[in-house]
DNA sequence: GTCGGACAGATCGTATACAATTCCGCGCGA
DNA sequence: TCGCGCGGAATTGTATACGATCTGTCCGAC
């Protein structure tokens, strides 16, 4: 009797909603900075929120984990993540490598509506800016570096940069200083205009210094976990 | 009330043992070549397999699933992944990104424990491969990748080429063709003769090459899902 | 003879229940 | 006053139970 082969994992893909649906939530919580790193994620809690009970958030909380958004501490609960400076730092790097790439990829020959859509999502940015609405901006200033990875073709990669693009936001909000906020949208639109001229070259030179500046701004100094937490914790009070 | 910070995610961080155990010996079956794609991964199978309950099963699946090892289809059960053509090009692409970085991070200052950690596994790789020993080599192989990549300082990095390398196991097994069998070792160890001498730009060259030949070696001439493996099984009969 | 619908079996999805572990506050003693 | 040990409450870890969905088969109609 031969093996089915598998069912063809054809057409019909998407989850039901739920489980998938409050990775998502959860998600944009922590990236648009509504749940602070080291907030506790009690599983009832959650349940509660969310109207499902703990087995579905036990799953949810699993493949936060492995998103690196949240620590699952054995018998203790889910946290919030609190990336070390070094995890930073490698993310940032790991980034630099993957966008390069993905600039030079793209800027090599980026279709009409390819540009039409990376345009309109940096509209989309600054309306976001203007509009004061912070949620909306981390929320897209990230979006940017995924979208602009899934038009250079290849989803893998985009995939890996989401993960890492999300991690980057823990990041921002963990090491920000006060006077951070890098006006993000401003090189995103400059690195379009290289895009619409297919330079390449100065687009991987952009994107790069766009890293690194964002990297720059944050307070990658200390060599172990975050005191700087505790201390703005405890000195900004309530949340 | 101050925050609690998060109790310090410290020194314990492994997780029990049997989730991602679980995970573990799984990922090691399809990766070594044991569980073909395809093959349906029953909950309660695997429960009784394990000799775990279907919860745990399930955490597992959702895992794997996220590493893109095994698909889950709704309300079918899960899958041993079966890639198409355009994931598995994807996945050599984003190897080529990711592995071209790590390469000439690592050949640019290798110390000489490091030197001698990527010579032991080439030995090993030898040896499984004198042994015949299909399912050391197959494991071996891909290690080398993420060991260099550990060894060139960003864990980040090295843990999201695990996740490229685990994939590409899996494409391999589906798209070999039976004259395959690339021998791999004799690239690695010349890969590290480059690393002894420093030589950065060579052994970017080899790697690429490297991973060129392997997807060559491959058959991805079909653009949908593998109606070679339908045939294969029908001829070839038993697992 | 083939197609369409319905039933039965099996498997997955979700919730609930119970056991184990941890956290927190209290009392005791030095 | 501080350290230490000890319950009680709360939370997590695991298993089981029940409902929903799908697969495969059988039967009847065209």
């Amino acid at each position: 009797m031969p093996r089915p082969s598998a069912p063809a994992a054809g057409p019909r893909r998407a989850r039901r909603t739920t489980t998938d649906e409050i990775v998502r939530r959860v998600t944009a919580a922590i990236t648009e900075h509504r749940l602070p790193p080291g907030t506790k994620l009690g599983e009832e809690s959650l349940g509660e929120a969310f109207g499902v009970s703990r087995t579905k958030v036990r799953e949810a909380l699993f493949q936060l984990a492995q998103l690196r958004l949240v620590t699952l501490l054995p018998a203790r609960g889910a946290f919030v993540a609190q990336p070390t400076v070094r995890e930073a730092r490698e993310v940032f790097a790991a980034r630099r490598i993957l966008e390069r790439a993905v600039v030079a990829e793209f800027a090599r020959a980026p279709a009409a509506a390819q540009l039409a859509a990376v345009r309109a999502h940096v509209a989309a940015e600054r309306e976001a800016v203007a509009a004061n609405d912070l949620w909306a901006r981390s929320r897209l200033l990230g979006e940017f570096h995924v979208l602009v990875a899934q038009l250079a073709g290849n989803a893998v990669v985009a995939d890996l940069l989401r993960e890492l693009v999300s991690r980057t936001s823990l990041i921002t909000l963990l090491y920000q200083t006060a006077s951070a906020s890098v006006c993000s949208a401003e090189e995103h639109a400059e690195l379009v205009r290289c895009f619409e001229r297919r330079d390449a070259k100065r687009a991987v030179a952009l994107m790069l210094e766009h890293l690194e500046h964002v990297e720059r701004s944050l307070a990658l100094r200390a060599d172990e976990p975050a005191a700087v937490d505790l201390r703005s914790a405890l000195a900004a009070a309530k949340a």
